[in-house]
DNA sequence: AATATTGGACAGTGATACTCTCCAAACGTC
DNA sequence: GACGTTTGGAGAGTATCACTGTCCAATATT
């Protein structure tokens, strides 16, 4: 298929395509002579990912491209793409306090995690930390404890529910499953919230 | 205090205090005389809590500045200020097909929570699992109930966990709280998910 | 009196994600 | 084979965001 009806079947505009090849994010097509390149299915696969990624999954062209730069290393097994495709996910200038730092270490070793010890979102959980305290607000054990046994309970559900089979398939829906399954999981969590306030302060308020 | 010692407190710079200002997230200090106002703890506070939202929480300006609009909005209660809060924190041009949004009515009704029908969270939820069905990911149903039920601990707990006494106070903890505990959870269930994976994909991996 | 700081206004910057314009080569249609 | 359309490639232009820098006259401080 030319350009233009790759651009219809995604409904990103020619102009998106066009931006997207130069930013190496979608892989030129086959070049048929000099002015004209055949695009195929994958194609059309790539682009949707590209955009679920960005629009649904809130994240940049750079993290898309570091991402998709991990989905396509074919030396990699799941278990490192799912490594190096959280590392794309977030931002690499963290800095967090040794208290932080240590206090989420001792989360990890309590819960009985297996993770590497460079895993960025030690820092980040730690400085996600430092920075509730600095506004006066203190996330006591408790409390983070429960949030730790959600995620388990989630995180350990995604990774029995990751299909198998085709290789390619598997590390796509692993990436959607990890940047997508954010958005739902929050969102979901702020529902419950409202429910949760709604009983808290008693029937003053209606339901849906 | 002058401008330079709130921005020394604070460690953010007077330019940005001043653009703050400008663009009305930060309240003017009392005047005194036509060059110099002085400012106090208030907006000490209000600085921390700006920044807080943006860098931690991730949110835009225009975001920060609607949900502390809905934090001095007074005459709200606790419940009231939680899903105006909710509504500032999420963007507000959503879409969705009619069969998500019937399953995200039906989850809601299946988890027996109480939340108001225009809940924005209802159309976002909606949106995103159809940004997975585009990509030719279905989030099936026992995973869609096991982020529900995990949501909904973290929620109770988070409720429960919330401060009682000034008013102010609480509703600056509950704002705070849902928007830097969701980087929290998330980052919670990545680290869940490695482990999950490590051991999915037997020992072949040395945990930290 | 000399130096520094302030509020206020406005222009400038750098990053991000497109979007538009051109162009010559190639294609499809009569 | 003339004619309108499409393409790839390159470049410039645009809009938004979140600052950052410059300037100024009016104070404060020393």
């Amino acid at each position: 298929m030319w350009i233009a009806e790759l651009s219809r079947r995604t409904e990103v505009p020619v102009a998106t395509i066009k931006y997207y090849l130069r930013e190496g994010l979608l892989a030129p097509g086959e070049a048929v002579g000099a002015t004209r390149s055949r695009y195929d299915e994958s194609h059309v696969r790539r682009l949707r990912l590209i955009r679920a990624l960005a629009e649904s999954g809130g994240l940049s062209l750079a993290r898309v491209r570091s991402v998709l730069a991990e989905v396509d290393e074919e030396s990699r097994d799941l278990h490192e793409v799912l490594g190096s495709a959280h590392g794309a996910l977030i931002p690499d200038d963290l800095t967090a306090s040794v208290e932080s730092r240590l206090r989420v270490d001792e989360l990890i070793a309590d819960q009985g995690w297996s993770v590497y010890f460079e895993a960025a979102d030690r820092v980040l959980l730690a400085g996600a930390l430092d920075a509730l305290e600095k506004v006066g607000y203190h996330l006591d054990d408790e409390l983070l404890a429960t949030y730790a046994s959600a995620a388990t309970q989630v995180a350990d559900a995604e990774i029995a529910h990751l299909p198998t089979g085709d290789r390619q398939q598997t590390v796509e829906a692993t990436v959607l499953l990890t940047a997508l399954g954010g958005p739902v999981l929050l969102a979901l969590r702020r529902l419950a919230q409202q429910s949760a306030s709604a009983h808290r302060l008693g029937s003053a308020h209606q339901p849906s």
